[in-house]
DNA sequence: ATGGCGTACAGAGTACGA
């Protein structure tokens, strides 16, 4: 099974790149965050003849999470259950067998505002929730965009970077809370090459300069971390025209 | 230097991302 996390930053945009993807490398599944869709305007008939289902919760402008699947998906959950939270960051369901869940984790966007004060929130309630769904849901996959760099390895360069948001230490704490709850980091299962990333800014040559961080990740349960095969980051379609400024991230077990 | 670029909404300039 082929499962995919893609943060598209707008599906409205990047949809014949999905399009394209998905004839490229046939997942099963394929999370998307970002898309920026109220879901009466989600392009299901393009993803339909295409050969994929759908299920969608968006909103104007922002946040916005889909999953793509060939089979069909049920247990459908948009939100933590008990959390309010009028932004569409939560997907989950299951799928051939697997509890997939999608998420757009908040960005925080510095560590002195407000929405890192939601992001820490977040991440607590989310915690909470997902060792109620691994009790349920042994064959379990947590995939998204979480606007966390777990460690040295996945940044650029973390003299600058340290204490920012996306790699301050509450953040990386939380998200080792959510691991310790069970799931392992699916691209540490195997021998990875150096300064891999999975967003790049869009400025600065960012991309070229491989100035980058990876904080799109895929956690497994340890039933299918132990047949995980392989962790991949798809580095090319960020090479596109008009990319998205994340990749692609793919395991296959 | 708090910029740089891209997207959305709107119809110019601001909010937001990461």
């Amino acid at each position: 099974m082929k499962l995919v996390t893609w943060n598209v930053n707008s599906l409205k945009v990047r949809l014949p790149q999905v399009l394209d993807w998905l004839a490229a490398h046939q997942p099963d599944v394929l999370c998307l965050q970002e898309t920026k869709l109220e879901d009466v305007n989600f392009p299901a008939a393009a993803i339909s003849a295409a050969g994929y289902q759908t299920v969608f919760s968006g909103q104007k402008t922002y946040n916005g999470v889909a999953i793509l699947s060939k089979t069909s998906a049920s247990e459908i959950i948009t939100a933590i259950p008990g959390y309010a939270d009028v932004q569409k960051r939560v997907l989950a369901a299951t799928i051939a067998g697997v509890r997939v869940i999608n998420l757009y984790i908040p960005n925080g966007q510095s560590v002195d505002s407000d929405k890192y004060q939601y992001k820490l929130g977040w991440l607590e309630a989310l915690t909470a929730w997902l060792t109620d769904e691994l009790a349920c849901h042994p064959r379990l996959a947590v995939l998204g965009d979480f606007n966390i760099a777990p460690d040295d390895r996945d940044v650029h360069d973390p003299k600058a970077w340290e204490g920012q948001v996306l790699f301050s230490l509450p953040e990386r704490e939380a998200f080792q809370r959510l691991v310790d709850s069970g799931l392992t980091d699916s691209f540490r299962l195997f021998e990875q090459p150096e300064k891999i990333y999975s967003w790049w800014d869009y400025r600065m040559n960012a991309f070229r300069r491989n100035m980058g961080l990876r904080i799109d990740h895929i956690l497994l349960s340890g039933e299918l971390a132990r047949t995980c095969k392989s962790c991949i980051i798809d580095k090319e379609a960020r090479k596109a025209e008009r990319p998205s400024d994340h990749a692609p991230v793919m395991v296959e077990f």
